[in-house]
DNA sequence: TTTTGAAAAGGACATATGTCCCAATAATTC
DNA sequence: GAATTATTGGGACATATGTCCTTTTCAAAA
């Protein structure tokens, strides 16, 4: 985890507005810090100390079961935090937090978050809407992991998940570089999905590209999503 | 929904030591209400205009897809809050909450959250906390539902719900009553469920008896369910 | 270019789970 | 009590999904 410059922190508190939510007497204690791409920003059961805010790249939030099972819960963009529910719940850390891009977090030790912020309605609205939007994107995901078979999950992943994430582009493009995260986030073997894959290609729904997967049929993937989205 | 005494209002605030969450200027617009047992506090989709506090009894909440399949997403008990993401985020109401039990509940219009609360740390915090809750509860249940076969579900629903509810003893027996809610809850078809059960009692894990299901075996039990236990 | 090894895709089969329907039982009405 | 209707459990079969392992592809090293 790499320390980097504090006058970066005005600027990424300029972007989100944390200005508004964070009191001052907090602005000493806060530092920012970038992970590179694999690297992990927390880890399942350990004890947690500090809340994260997420500025800049992407998160994969995970949990492995004691059968080595993964579950890959989420993917977290700015303005995110990590270590909110541990900070309320008074518990360790709950998931595995790895950075999918390179990642840069404002780091803020619970210990000034009790000083400073209980008493401050901003920051605990602030807290309370990022943690409700968490809440509400668990239920989503929750309904559609149990009540829906895997390709209603695979075309609404990719319904959502199918643009160019760097300029936010809808493309019907989607990259076959990490399927086995995709497998364990719509909650199946890495096998079956392939296999859905395939059945989506004879429907004429998406191809199969050297690495990318090519949408052919928007409606088509609507459809059979029904009215359940990711996010 | 049936309206109660103001003066009973006083007698679950104390029990819950409401006093020290909601501010006093509240007060005047706390109003007490029963709601018979299968009555709807409340229906997804609908416009959500009030906060309820549950103070006594069962409720069930649960989501229904447009194909019309059901999932119990909970069991709420005392003290447990009914709109609090609908009031922070805003939106529609995401579930729809049925008594299970005579429920009591204490009503407080959101206009009035708004107007005395959202200022108020104590209340805040409150919030933080029951959410936070929830979403572990929730995050605890989708890894079940999405990691384990139904079996490692049902050892787990029985091992967490096979005491007298009234007394909180354990008795390892648990109801048939409500064996469709049961399968919606782990996820899975009531025959589906049927079968497991049939299973276990081969097993000599559960015995069927009448309208109950006796267990036999606790630590075969545990064992099966390994580490996972709703809630 | 050939060789070698890892990663990705797919075949074959086993298992878990869902759907549909019928039989048995219990609850209700007449 | 008999007749009727709901509720419950289970049989038969279809489908979805998982496991294991082989084949293929692709890329790095020689």
């Amino acid at each position: 985890m790499l320390y980097m410059s504090r006058v970066d922190i005005q600027f990424y508190m300029d972007k989100y507005n944390l200005h508004e939510v964070l009191p001052e007497r907090l602005y000493p204690h806060l530092s920012l810090h970038t992970v590179e791409k694999g690297e992990q920003l927390c880890r399942q059961g350990e004890p947690a100390k500090t809340l994260y805010i997420v500025v800049k790249g992407k998160a994969k939030v995970f949990t492995t079961s004691v059968e080595g099972k993964t579950l890959v819960l989420s993917f977290q963009t700015p303005i995110e935090l990590i270590g909110d529910i541990e900070y309320i719940q008074n518990i360790d850390i709950i998931n595995t937090v790895e950075a999918v891009s390179s990642v840069t977090v404002i780091k803020i030790p619970y210990k000034f978050i009790r000083k400073h912020c209980e008493q401050y309605s901003p920051f605990l609205m602030f807290m309370l809407k990022v943690i409700t939007d968490k809440f509400n994107a668990k239920s989503n995901f929750l309904k559609l992991n149990v009540l829906y078979p895997v390709e209603v999950r695979l075309a609404s992943y990719l319904l959502s998940h199918s643009f160019d994430e760097e300029h936010s582009l809808v493309t019907g493009v989607h990259s076959t570089k990490n399927l086995k995260d995709t497998a364990n986030l719509i909650g199946t073997s890495y096998r079956h999905l392939n296999r859905v894959i395939q059945q989506f290609n004879e429907l004429g729904l998406v191809e199969r590209k050297d690495k990318w997967i090519q949408i052919k049929d928007w409606e088509g993937l609507r459809e059979m999503a029904g009215s359940s989205l990711y996010e």
